[in-house]
DNA sequence: TATGAATGAGGCTTCATTCAT
DNA sequence: GATGAATGAAGCCTCATTCAT
């Protein structure tokens, strides 16, 4: 390995220690009550080593946030493949799908899903700088057309009931932005986390109601 | 009118001016966001009147939000009492009668609903101080807890499929707060509101999952 | 009594409400930790009034340490003509005159002494704006005045040792306010106040020090 | 030297630099008038510099306060010691050895026991917040204990005249801080101080009446 | 006269960000 | 590259004072 590869190793460590230590304390404390010392000390280098690697507080906020994001994509543009490919049958298996997409994001970094939603309900936050919010409002309504598009044509095949495409999609993802609330208000008080579990109970749930049969 | 009567209508009428203001700037930026100067600007009064009429700025927004749970609070007593009545007759009415009292809390107060929702993930944000935390946290806590009491019943009366009635209270209220949410996020863009109507449809989708038929 | 004087009268009793209320208030907590809103309260008026008496906080401060000085000015005059008459025959005498001159001004007002010490040590505190300040100076020097020619002529008539008069009138003074400033931090843990039982001791333990036999 | 050697001492230059400029300020106007602008402004640093060093204005303060006390207390265990080891022969030797050990510590920092005087009276002020000020409490009442100690054996000795050696002990303090604010506030017009002249006086006259001969 | 609502200057404190070393 | 001292803008809050009624 070259010097200039382990240097790069070295800087790419330091940045992932960093983002590690901003993960747990912005996780823990939301991004006003964040101070960049506690992430500097938490992440054993000094404050102004954070700003080297992150050009602001938002910078590197929206760094733990993107990953998060584009895996969500990644996971759609998968299942819409899938779907184009005609793998899935009848509706059930749509909603299982969706629902485990879903699920899946969740598992990838569950702190990031939370601070995920601080976006998602950015009408009510102004928590990031202007020009950033433009920038995750535009890959998060990406990943909800993607999800339109699915149900839109689930409904074209005849797998859901008739009815607005959108609407469908808000009514999944608002359960799920939702119910990944409600966990974590719970989770404060248990320190376990059952989100996985309704996801499942959801599946049973909807998928009575919404298929066409 | 006495004057002394005058004098209490006007001062009441001073309140409720910067309640409105501060209703409206703390739902379109925040808790953290909103500065009591934009506040008071905005309620064209100075700084210290705002603080004549609130002892701070915590006490100020929570002013905001506790009508809404107590109107939430009234609504669940009103349906749980003509529960006990006997008066719904299968899982359908009840999924209805739930819906319905989302639907009224909605409709006395959107904004402050909104802005109820923080408190809803207060293990993310600690947005406001200890003390108001736990006082909003008791009152929300009871609410559920009615919520909660109504499934456990319907269940038990063969109202709705054998399950974990907590689990399905998540499900009502996490359904509710990720659609608030998400109307809300539209709402940015479309300046409309679907909310009643997303309601509406969630009433159809899910009485044909849970119910017992 | 004619009805302007019945108003002179009422008048006159809102204001020595108002002072009485500020005593305590000031007293107990210091004129910075004093708001006008307090004194108001205790004096069962509005803030309103307290301005209509008085022109400032500070006029209401200054308003109650002025008859203190007053007195004691009135009390050092006195013991200076008692003194012009011969009245006193030995340096154990004027020891227990003057001894007795200040715990009369404290028996007259204990609580505007306390006040008072606050302007003795102006120098460390600027509680009271320039103007004021000026004023209460030139009372206070009047008053040190009197107490050192009354020591200058004891001396001279041979009561007291030589010494430098104003450094004996030094010394009554700071023992003074130091023991008052001492009872007060005592009172406040044994609510008992000594003060006068302290001044006769001193009598007896300066007199024997400081007398020519 | 290193560069951290230097570092840590630039950084302790600072912070003197600070609590110089902090000690003039808190004399010349008290605690409460006394803005940490103008500390900053006099020590020819930023606002926020002072909070690099001091969490608060009260810790500022007392970080000047704290030494003196400790040098008292330093003083006055020594003075114990040698009382202890039958040093002092007589009553003279002692109350010499008290004048004494007062003169020291105005010498140490003449400017700090004026602020320490205000603790002295906080009975009448409450300048600090209340754990500063039991801070200060406990350390004083520590000094005052020392204090009455030596004089209750001496008292037990036949050094003093019977008595109650509280009372005594309170001679003394009142003394010492009556005739520190008395100098104090001639320093505000001669800018010469005489403190020390008066100590030794006041050795001369007391040691005449509280002796037992 | 009396009231008390309203004001606004000013104080303390926090913290993202910069920069000399 | 890394450090951490230094900065200063900005926020919350208090309170003496004013003034319309």
């Amino acid at each position: 390995m070259s010097t200039a590869e382990r240097r790069a190793k070295e800087k790419n460590k330091r940045m992932t220690e960093i983002q590690k230590a901003a993960r747990k304390v912005f996780w823990k404390k939301g991004y006003h009550d964040t101070t960049v010392e506690e992430i500097a000390r938490k992440a054993q280098v000094s404050k102004g080593t954070v700003y080297f690697y992150f050009r602001s507080k938002d910078d590197l906020y929206v760094s733990l946030i993107i990953p998060m994001i584009e895996n969500l994509h990644s996971f759609l543009q998968q299942m819409e493949a899938r779907f184009e490919e005609g793998r899935f049958k009848n509706g059930e298996e749509v909603i299982k799908g969706i629902i485990e997409v879903l699920g899946q994001a969740y598992k990838f970094d569950p702190e990031a899903l939370n601070i995920f939603q601080i976006f998602q309900i950015e009408g009510l936050f102004s928590v990031i700088s202007q020009p950033t919010k433009e920038r995750l409002k535009k890959l998060g309504q990406t990943n909800f057309k993607i999800l339109r598009r699915i149900i839109s044509r689930s409904v074209n095949l005849g797998y859901f009931q008739p009815g607005d495409p959108v609407q469908l999609a808000d009514l999944f993802w608002g359960l799920f932005l939702g119910l990944v609330q409600l966990e974590q208000a719970k989770f404060q008080l248990t320190k376990k986390n059952h989100l996985l579990e309704m996801l499942e109970a959801l599946v049973l749930s909807l998928s009575k109601g919404l298929l066409n049969k």
